[in-house]
This record gives structure tokens, C-alpha cells and sequence, in this order.
DNA sequence: TATGAATGAGCTTTCATTCAT
DNA sequence: AATGAATGAAAGCTCATTCAT
């Protein structure tokens, strides 16, 4: 089952294990409960380690959770920039909703952290340096839906900032929810995201294209 | 020097000043810092009163945050319901959107806190019962656009939760924004929300309505 | 033995009985061990207290022991300031040993603190601002000595500053020795402070005198 | 590249390089900051090694701290001793003055370690057997003191341990004023060891000598 | 009603030390 | 001879809560 390459690769690999794990464990529970909800004793714990390995590899609570946020959402801003601007708007919109859908696959608690992370005015007050990548996805958004304006694809009546926020906060929120319902607690809203992202679209276009 | 008439008076309306002032505090307090990251002694320092006065009118922590919660979502919900149901969808929608940017402008912490709340998969887990009203205007809004649809006034082939969810999503992420920008930090979003939603209004009838 | 009298006045005392534990248990443990071996759980389990109610009374453990010094050293400052200085200056020399004296009589752990803050370069980094008062002493004895150069009294040729620290760098050092000897381990300099101050009086007056 | 010989060689003072920044980190923290304000993370990053060296090399920071001061003080007892003792009484008292000078020229750490180290009652509590290495300056003045009373060179109405303490304290303490004002802060008693150390000869001499 | 004082439990963090290599 | 990684224990401090008055 092991062959020696296998256990190479391993060895290799696990020389970050210690740290991978307190990563892993803290955004899951970052994510779910919050910064001032969630313990240090709680992350060494999930992730099998001691707790002087926190300070060890991240030098404090406060660093461990810049690292999270900022490493999870360079991560989403690049997936965002891989988006080929070269395509009819609509093409972008439909691209545009289906990374979010990829990342929340990928990993669901990113999405949670960082709707969570926007919403939250002064939990985490020493951040704010984070809130520009929190935002950039967004602000693509709204710069592609100014330009399909100009372009006179859109119509000029459409304010491009509620527009995106439309279809960031719909998405979002609906990937919160399918999120809380499927692992926390039974709320009632459980479409899968890909079905909300396709409604999105539809009625975006429907209401803010020309014609 | 103080008659019984007084007395009666200044017991009554101390006994609410003190009551009133923990409240308050405690809902701006949970509200931009969330329930974990906020003490006790946050609350009762910005409400000028002790500490054990939480404990003798709210009986604790959880229960001061229950009884905030519970108040402001009843507040927000009965005044959704005000709503005349007996209107075209396109004013029904129009009051919607209003009702918020009321409920925004005569408290907007309480919006931030529904905002907060829905999203905080597991920071309150013990609060689950209030779940039901935090969601009860988006149910609302599904109910009378899924009337609209049987009525041959929005498309079939429109889903009315994701419709309901882009309205929502949308407006209570603007006021959020709208709250940050103006109280805590600059991000730069900073429309006010009656411009939001009037955006949205046009936006969701272009993007969902027949014809 | 206890009559209603003595009732109230230890009720009335007893207000600040949790305060004082402190103090006193702070004292002695901040001048046998250092600020740094001392902990707080060592000076609570000595006063019987538990450990928050330091952080009520005194708000840190930097602040409780800027307190103690603080407070003490004031005491000490006010004993000597009381020593008539129209006298001649022998007396003033003998009168200021014997407060020394009654001073270590009546707070070994007084002397300790001050020869040990004395000379402690770094450990207080931030406790500057009381080095005034720990000094206070020398200098009322280094003007004093100035002022007998002055009429005559004490030779030219002799200076103050020196005389002053001769005096007060021994007596301190021989009680900094007597407690030690007494309290902690036997290293053979178990005269009493008396006998010292005694010996220093002659030796000093023979060597500074005119004539 | 490297032959056998450059090996040893650079084996050879490598080892000796790692133990003596250990070493002399070491003693200038422990002077300064005292044994529990010290961690082996301040000594190992002055010195730029890892922390493991301190425990292959001195095997824990106690020993570390004992190995300090033990090879301190023993240097300064035979630095001490080095004082031709058939010399007259007050060339003694000369030398021993000039010594004690000698010592702080070349490390001023050694002696604010052992005037803390005296001072300390408790600090260190399992290093008593420093102790006698850490009198023995002071034990051979009083010797020498008493060998000259029974030479009827001191007055038979001196005590040899007062004057002796009187001489160490004074010259201690103005050492140890003259670190701090030089090397940590403005305390205003700033004058050069050596003037001491002739003002208090004449002091002393003029107080204990016969006639 | 209201308060100053008190508490057990738990927090984040750092310490001296050791292990595997 | 040297290191990066790891650890148990303990540090200072704060929390929600309660008690006596």
C-alpha cells in the first residue's frame, strides 16, 4: 500500500504537519465560532497538538488568526484574478459565481470566515488591513459591471455597486446558510449553492441588461 | 422632603432607567462586538450601573443577550407584518425594502445584530429558538413572492427563495456596510441605504416580472 | 476579653482586611525574594485570599508592587523628615542611625525592599519614578553633612556625598545582614543594628570632624 | 577544502567561542536583570546561539548561574588575595580599595552581581554555598583590620566587622550608583570610583587609627 | 433595589527543559 | 557539537457569577 516514494513524500510532507494542523483546525473553528468564541485549548485540541506549538509556529492567538484570514482570502482573491476578463459579461457573471461555488466546494469554512470577518464591525478591530482582500472580490465585480455600462450592455440606470453586492451577498449568504444547515443545525434553507448561483444570474441579467 | 407620590415615581422610573440603560448598552455592545466579545463590565460601565443589576433583572449573561435579541427580532417582526398584504407585489416589495431602512434608521444596531446572528453558525448555539424569527421577514418576502407567482405576476421559472435571499442579502448587507463605514472604519461603501434599495427594487421587478 | 468596643473596631477595621493581607504578605514576599520570584499565587496563598481580589484592590501585579514600595518608602521619608534639625550634628547623625534603627525594628522587610530596589539596575525598569523617594534619605543626609562643612563643623576636605553613603551603605547593609542572619541562613554577621550604628557614629565622627 | 588541522582549530575555539557568549551573556543579564527576571532565551539570543548549547554546555540555568558566579567571585577572592598583606595597615586599606577599583574597571558586571547577590535574602535560595566565596573580601579586611588593632595601629574601641562593612558597603554601593547612572539611568550620584575610594581611606583612617 | 466584595474556572502566554536527528 | 521542534508546568490575568448587607 506504501511504496518507498509514498513514505518520502510523507516525511517530506509532514515537516509542516504540526503546523498544518493547528491551521486546519483554527479556521474550521474560527469559522464556526468566531474569535473571541474560540480558545487556543480548543485549536491544540482538535489538531492533537500542545499549546506552546501555537506561539511556536505563529507567535500569538491574534497572529494565528491574520494568518488564517489573510492565507484563505489571498487564496479566493487569486481564484477570482484566474477569471478570463476576455469574455462577454454574462460569461463573467456565470465565471464569477461559480469560483465562489468552487471555493466554498474547496472549502466551505473560508466562505463562512469571511462573511463573518465582513460583517462583524469591531470584533476584530486590530484586522483592518485584512478588509481590502476581504473586498476585492467584490470590487472586481463592480468594475467589470461599470465596464459592460460604458459598453452599454448594462443599462445606465444600474448602480454597479448595489448590483454587486446583489450577487455577493445573495451567494454568500446562501452558501451560509447551506453551511450552518447541512453541519450545525436544520434552518430550512438547503438548496444546493449551485442552484442559488443560477438564479442569481438569471435574474440579474434580467434586470439590469439592456432590452 | 420626598412624598409617597415621589417616591413612587422615582422607584418606577429608576427601577426602568436602570433596566433600560443595560439594555441598551448590551444591544449596541452585542451587536458591534458580538456575544463573546463582550463582558459584562463592558455593559454595565456604558450602562453606568453594577454589576449584579444584570444579574437581578436579566439573570445572566445568555439570557441578558436572549431577552435583547428576542425583543428587537419581535420589534422588527411585527412591524414586517404591518405591511398591507393587500397591495400589487411592486409595492409590497417597495414596503419591504422600506420597512428596513426604517427599522435601520430608528435602530440600526438592531439590524447589524439580525446580520450578526444569521450568520454565526455556531457563536449561539444555545439560542436556536430564536432562529425562527431572525428568518421570519425573509419568510414573509418568500411567501408573497410565491403568491406573485401563482398570481401570473413573477415568472415560474423564478425561484422565490433566491429571490427572497438577493432582496434581503442585499439590503441588510448595505446597511451593515453603511453602519461600518460610518461608525467604526472607512471601507468605502458608504451609499445610504435608501439608494440600496431602491437600486434592488428595480434590479429584482426587471430581473423577476413577466413580461 | 473582646467587649463591644473592640467589636466595632475591628468591624470597622476589618473593611480593608483582604486589602491589607495583601500588602503585608506583598511586602514581605517582594523583599525576600525579588519582584520576580515573588508570584501572585505565592502572595495570595500567604495572605488567604484568593487570587482576583489583587487584581480588585491593586489592578496588577506591577501596580501591587508599586504600591508596597511606593507606600513604604513614603513612610520611611516622613520618619526621617521628622528628626529635628536644629540639633547639633552629631545628634542629627545619631538621631538619623536610630531611625534607621527603629524603622528595621519596626519593618525588617522595609529595609530589605529599599537596599534591594537600591540596587537593582533593570529589574524595575518601569519603577523610575520612585527612585526619588528611595533616595530621599541620602540626600536629607548628604545636605546636612554640606551644611556642617559650611559652619565649620565637618573638615573641607571631606566629602558629603561619600560621608553620606559611607553611613547609609553601612547601616543598611549591616540590618540587610542581621535580617538574613536571623531569618534565612546563618552566614555569621548577627550583630544588631544598635551595636553597628553605634560603631559607625565614632568611626564616622572621628574621621569628618574638625580638630 | 578543510584539512585536519583546520579542523581541530576551528573545533577547538568554536567550542570555546559558543560557551564563553553563553558566559558572558550570562553574566551581564544576571547582573543587570538579576537570576528570575534572566530567561535562557535573553542569554541565547544575546549570545546567538540556540538554547539547547546552554544545557550541553552548563546543564541548567541554575548551573549556569552557579558557574557565573562562582568563577567570578573566585577570580575577584584571588584578586583579593594577590595583596602582599606585609605591607603597613593603611597601604592595605589602599589596595584593597584599588583592587576592588581594578575589578569593576575590568568587569563592572561581576560586582553589581555580587552586591545583589548579597543583597539577595531569598532570591537564590539553593546557592548558598556561594556564599562564603562571595564574604571572603570582606572576612580578610576584617582580618587585617584586627591584626592591626592587636598591633595597637587601630584604636582597641573599634569593632573590625563595622569598619569593615563600612569600607565594602560604601565602595559597593558607589560602584554600583555609577553602573546604574552610566549604563541605565540619570540617578544624580555619577562620581568615579576612584574618588570614593581615596574619600573613604582618609574617612576611615582618620576615624579608627590611634592618636 | 442596589452594592462592594468575593470566587472558581478558565483564558492567553511563557518558562525551563528535552527529544530526535 | 549543534539544531528545530516539542512539552509539562506554571505564570499573570479576566471572566461570568454570587454573596452579604
Amino acid at each position: 500500500m506504501t511504496n518507498a516514494r509514498d513514505k518520502m513524500v510523507s516525511i517530506d510532507s509532514s515537516r509542516d504537519d504540526v503546523r498544518d494542523a493547528i491551521f486546519q483546525s483554527a479556521i474550521e473553528l474560527f469559522a464556526r465560532r468566531g474569535y473571541y468564541a474560540t480558545t487556543i485549548r480548543d485549536i491544540v485540541e482538535k489538531a492533537g497538538v500542545t499549546q506552546p506549538m501555537v506561539y511556536y509556529y505563529f507567535g500569538s492567538k491574534e497572529k494565528l488568526f491574520i494568518s488564517c484570514v489573510r492565507e484563505l482570502f489571498k487564496k479566493i482573491v487569486k481564484t477570482y484574478e484566474n477569471i478570463d476578463t476576455n469574455i462577454s459579461f454574462a460569461n463573467y457573471l456565470k465565471a464569477f459565481l461559480d469560483v465562489g461555488n468552487d471555493i466554498y466546494a474547496d472549502s466551505p469554512e473560508s466562505v463562512l470566515l469571511m462573511v463573518n470577518y465582513i460583517h462583524s464591525p469591531e470584533e476584530y478591530p486590530k484586522f483592518k488591513n485584512i478588509k481590502n482582500l476581504a473586498w476585492k472580490p467584490v470590487q472586481m465585480l463592480i468594475d467589470v459591471i461599470g465596464d459592460a455600462k460604458d459598453d452599454g450592455i448594462v443599462r445606465k440606470d444600474i448602480d454597479q455597486i448595489t448590483t454587486a453586492i446583489m450577487v455577493f451577498g445573495a451567494s454568500t449568504m446562501g452558501k451560509s446558510l447551506h453551511y450552518i444547515n447541512k453541519n450545525i443545525a436544520d434552518i430550512g434553507f438547503d438548496e444546493e449553492p449551485k442552484y442559488f448561483s443560477g438564479q442569481i444570474q438569471k435574474i440579474i441579467l434580467g434586470g439590469i441588461l439592456n432590452n
